[in-house]
DNA sequence: CTTTTTGCGGAACGGTCGTTCCAGTATATA
DNA sequence: TATATACTGGAACGACCGTTCCGCAAAAAG
């Protein structure tokens, strides 16, 4: 009964999370995203009930494929002791080559925490749940390179790292140089 | 010859920069501004141009009379070896107390980073500059509680400091704990 | 092949945005 | 006091926003 979805859902999400990456939610208007995700709006409207829908879904995606992947290595046992430093290295590699999708547009979440949408507290949530597994999964890289230390040193360690790989987001898109510079500062801590 | 205008620029833009540094840029509307300054459409545009001619009339009051004043100690000779730290626990301060405005807000510069309005080149480099300024401040402060040890030290520790600062503010609205984690792991850096 | 269900396309909606324009008015100068 | 100046108030503008609605088309089920 009835007829069948024509896109595949995940590849729409996609497109749609690209244009929030690199406009923002409030910049990324309805238009935009029919032309990024090859939809119409009341197609849109009716798979996501709204643009908020989507973003949300965007975010999903966001963390599934983007974030997850990237940490995985720090926290699937066992956690090689060199994981964390090249998580690090992975990232700079991402941030150094100009002009790439990565190095212009820095975070989807960490660019969300400043922008007029962190007023919505599920937003806000989000962006501090995201936080909270990178910063458990930083622990994990970083306990795993230093066994032998105590718990409370790896904790600050693990929460100054945190901190710098956050820093190098919210800095990527306006100063390309500090970024990396907050990133080589992690690595310092490691090395 | 003519009139003169009836109210005072600093103050009104004293108030535009309150409604920027809360709602950011594109969430403030004229209708907001002309709330908060109590000035109709046209005086603001008469002594603004635009809304982005308050907007930059509004950071460089934040630099002068929020920005600079609290980075003074940390610049000013003699650099007193306590001036970073006290720099610390006064931001630290601000942020600590839940639903003051300095906790609820974060740093306006640090916000527009990752907002639509940081696509506007001159907005990134107002942003980068800020930076700029305060990693100068940072390292100045740092160099003063550190006399002995050689620059690069100073210049790593600098570093590490101002991406911990960023992070701090980037944090703020969305995760007051992790914000000021951030502030205490800075601290404890230079303990 | 008919029926039923559902996705799709396109036009239209009300609302809000930033901006402009034009009188009207207050005041410093002559 | 007369005149010139420019600030102020309020209405109006076109553009764009996110959202809704409705008729059509497509395809699975009987």
């Amino acid at each position: 009964m009835g007829r069948h979805q024509t896109f595949d859902t995940a590849e729409v999400v996609r497109a749609a999370r690209k244009v929030f990456w690199e406009h923002g939610y409030e910049d990324a208007s309805i238009p935009d995203l029919e032309a990024a995700t090859g939809l119409k709006r009341s197609s849109i409207y009716h798979a996501f009930d709204s643009k908020r829908g989507l973003f949300d879904a965007a975010v999903n995606s966001y963390l599934d494929e983007v974030v997850r992947p990237r940490i995985r290595p720090l926290i699937t046992e066992p956690v090689s002791p060199d994981a964390i430093v090249e998580y690090l290295a992975g990232l700079r590699a991402a941030l150094r080559q100009a002009g790439s999708f990565h190095a212009e547009n820095g975070c989807l979440l960490i660019n969300a925490a400043g922008a007029p949408i962190a007023h919505d507290a599920a937003v806000r949530e989000s962006v501090a749940a995201y936080r909270a597994e990178l910063h458990a999964a930083i622990r994990s890289g970083i306990a795993a390179r230093f066994p032998e230390r105590p718990a409370g040193e790896v904790d600050r360690l693990a929460e100054t790292c945190t901190a710098l790989v956050v820093a190098t987001f919210a800095l990527t898109r306006v100063d390309a140089d500090a970024a990396v510079g907050s990133l080589d500062a992690a690595v310092r801590l490691l090395g």
